[in-house]
DNA sequence: GCAAAACATTGACCTAGGTCAAAAAATCAT
DNA sequence: ATGATTTTTTGACCTAGGTCAATGTTTTGC
């Protein structure tokens, strides 16, 4: 109940929702409760679902040919995503997703998700908010990636978000941050 | 003329419309003769159109701290874009916008691209396919970032875009490969 | 056609971050 | 509470790619 609306605030904060839409929309999203370390999606599955994270943090990652792990996204509440490329597609996923703490999500499925886009414009001009959004993101990470060291990107982590620095084991915040644990231990003590 | 067909023809493979539709849409978009080398966009300016690249090539970059050019997009024809996430935000663009050479777009508003989204359902599903092709297409370019060598990332250019590699410099190229032009000189003659 | 400018290549040297291993610390399961 | 497992840190060593400079080649503008 408290889940819902927190969906619902959420979901205000980028698209202007009437009251029985917004109610039609978040009927569609059902309670998940994820443990510590349950994989949500594995490669080669197809995304089916689209998270609202209420409360814990899961993460997006894929594994390289030489079996390194790098941590595409990580999510804690109140967040919103899924593996999006394969959610897109409906192709399947070369990401997984983990819940790195117990987590509680809603979930809506591909089909509710686009067949509400097709009846309610609202939920369409959301849609599109995701994707501006998404595509911010990917931009900043691109920037980052290309234009700063290892050590200017943790730190600007952990001004940008200290609530996931402070969550996240560090061998996950290095694979997200693409350096290796040993070296996230050596910049930390600089 | 042709260039309108053209972009009729790049438009409707993404998203379906009718004929009236497509007219309205196509109408909105000016013709722009660009000169190589000339910036449609500056660095702290607003993107304020979208453009189809019916021939020639443009790119969208920026310059790091360092004074370093990184090459963010290479469009030739027939492409669509912009710095995008200045035109979604209306915001300040950090990216430039210049042509490699000599180059003919079509060109519409960011108030019509708006405008045509409210009015042409056909054109907001439109809208949606950009938004997620380039989200992809992020995600590839970061893929490769964080897991490709210099050496890799060369020959993933030159198997999926071997147009791109031959009418690029090697300085551009090398700056859209994240990698110095000294070190792509290098693993071209290995 | 020619000089200037820009692009490309090559040489020599440097370093940020990776690799591998070992040890220490923290967490987990019983 | 304790042993096992995982995470983290530290040490030593290595290398891909950067930096800077010089030279060669190609393109541009007059």
């Amino acid at each position: 109940m408290e889940a819902k609306n927190n969906l619902k605030q959420l979901i205000q904060m980028f698209s202007v929702f009437d009251g029985k839409d917004l109610d039609k929309v978040v009927d569609c999203f059902k309670t998940r409760l994820i443990k510590k370390n349950e994989i949500l999606l594995c490669e080669g599955d197809i995304a089916k679902e689209f998270y609202f994270i209420n409360s814990g943090c899961i993460r997006t990652y894929f594994i390289t040919k030489q079996g390194h792990e790098k941590t595409r996204y990580l999510m804690i509440e109140p967040s919103i995503g899924t593996a999006l490329t394969s959610f897109i597609s409906q192709k399947p996923s070369f990401e997984f997703i983990d819940a790195l703490e117990n987590t509680e999500v809603l979930a809506i499925s591909y089909k509710d998700f686009y067949r509400l886009a097709d009846e309610i414009q609202a939920w369409k001009n959301f849609y599109l908010k995701i994707m501006e959004m998404a595509y911010s993101f990917q931009n900043r990470k691109i920037e980052s990636l290309v234009t700063l060291s290892a050590t200017e990107r943790y730190k600007q982590l952990i001004k940008e978000n200290p609530k996931i620095v402070q969550r996240v084991s560090n061998k996950i915040l290095a694979s997200y941050l693409d350096i290796k644990q040993e070296t996230l231990s050596r910049l930390k003590s600089k």
